[in-house]
DNA sequence: GTGTGACTTCGAGTCCGTC
DNA sequence: GGACGGACTCGAAGTCACA
């Protein structure tokens, strides 16, 4: 399994911890709801900045994502 | 100061704990030179497996990168 | 509420060189 | 050893219609 995957793995286990769907996510990062879903399938190489954004709008420590 | 800075910052503190070059480390993560030196001086965008590749490089777990 | 294919644009990433 | 520039390719970023 690679980087992208697990990465997708980890904010998608984030996500549902925090109750919030991935239409919600999209809103709240200001990111496409079609991107998040192809970020949590592993299908993105996200930039770092994206890590950012999605740390921030599920309010969670950017090394959280990265624990695996 | 924003993400791209506060990485690249980081890449170059452990880069110069680990009393490497920056063409040493581009040679370890398979990167060039030019964008090892762009990225610690946060010019550059860089993405999740570039993050890996040099995380890797430099024997240094991901989050190490992200104390900040 | 989520997945997918298709699409365009701009920057990630490479390679050359110079200072 | 490192910064910077131009020129290049390919993929990240961002959006849409449809299922």
């Amino acid at each position: 399994m690679d980087v992208k995957a697990e990465y997708g793995k980890k904010v998608r286990e984030i996500r549902k911890l925090k109750g919030v769907s991935q239409e919600s996510l999209a809103d709240l990062s200001a990111l496409d709801r079609t991107y998040i879903s192809d970020i949590e399938n592993g299908k993105r190489n996200v930039s770092i900045e994206t890590i950012f954004k999605i740390a921030e709008a599920l309010k969670t420590p950017v090394v959280e994502f990265f624990e695996f």
